[in-house]
DNA sequence: GTAGTAGCCTAGCCCTCTTAGGCAAGCGAT
DNA sequence: ATCGCTTGCCTAAGAGGGCTAGGCTACTAC
């Protein structure tokens, strides 16, 4: 009997290619073991639970994202960071719902410090040396951003938007001038 | 044989409050049918499926969460208006996480177009009155103000906000600034 | 009081998750 | 080469959940 050849990495990088397919919350052991012409069982020998498959689609998609925004921020500050970051982070999520809707789920607090969202954090930071902004209005500055993007892009996504003919893709772009003017006039307090 | 008296309001309701008990996702036909004292085949007589139970939460939390915002929103104008439309969305959603998630689930356009979502719209175009935008500038606000609220919301459910000391409840009343001050000053083109 | 229907039930199928225990392929050491 | 150990797969089986088909019963209308 020949063996699959069924790593970790493989499948998580299957279930992800599934989740944007038919929604991670379709993403199910039997339908991955299928694909891997192994039984269901087979699978608990390389994953603890259903759950470790969503956390690892997660991780990877918080990875890919990481590096997708690293390489749009390069040799860029100020609004153009801005831009190219939630260019990177809104091309993303329609590239790969079922990844980003993964990217959701909580991870309990030690998996989420050792995750790419950390360097989400850092990277975000960054962009907002070029507006010159102190704590506390940094974080507030962040959380804002973060807000914004993950807002737009959710609402986006499930048709929030649908009953105003105007195209998303020019409220996105007048979105992100409106974000960028608030930035650099940050309201004192 | 007594008859257990379910109806579909009784059922909806107890799956609402189900819902913001264990999530969304656990809100199950089966578990349903034991807290009625019925069968789960029961149930089916009343439901069409267990998608149509989270679709009757979804509208369920939008109609209460509209008549909050209306009520919060009475008598009040410009940045009044705004922060109380803004802690009324965030305080619902932080009451009855359940509920709030169900929302996010994508309804067809019939059924979104019969919902309360539409009160939300108007309310939402109500507050920018105090703010002299006019189109297409007032559409891009509204998304934008809605992706800000349910950004946040979401991000602070999911704890994507745990990694920064930094309260989120200031955070909130800062962005909430930052907004009115951005929607003061629209960007021109 | 009888017909009809609304509200429940049982039986049963399929799917998913998960555990327990088995067998076989390949590897390392003898 | 072969003995054993580990790795990677298997079967079996139980617990749930979703859903359909078909049946019984209590209330309702006439």
């Amino acid at each position: 009997m020949a063996r699959a050849g069924v790593t970790v990495e493989r499948l998580t990088l299957a279930a992800a290619e599934l989740a944007d397919e038919v929604g991670v919350e379709n993403v199910t052991v039997a339908a991955l073991a299928r694909q891997f012409g192994v039984k269901d069982a087979s699978l608990y020998f390389h994953l603890r639970n259903a759950h470790e498959l969503r956390v690892r689609i997660a991780l990877l998609a918080l990875a890919e994202l990481a590096d997708r925004v690293a390489a749009a921020l390069a040799g860029r500050a100020g609004k153009d960071a801005l831009v190219a970051f939630a260019n990177a982070y809104r091309d993303y999520a329609r590239e790969h719902p079922g990844r980003y809707a993964a990217m959701q789920i909580d991870l309990d607090p030690e998996t989420a410090a050792a995750s790419a969202g950390v360097r989400h954090a850092e990277m975000t930071r960054a962009i907002l040396r070029g507006y010159r902004l102190s704590e506390p209005d940094q974080t507030d500055a962040v959380r804002m951003m973060h807000s914004t993007f993950h807002g737009f892009v959710s609402l986006e996504k499930t048709g929030g938007f649908r009953h105003t003919p105007r195209p998303t893709d020019d409220s996105w772009s007048r979105t992100l001038d409106a974000l960028d003017a608030v930035l650099t006039n940050w309201p004192s307090r």
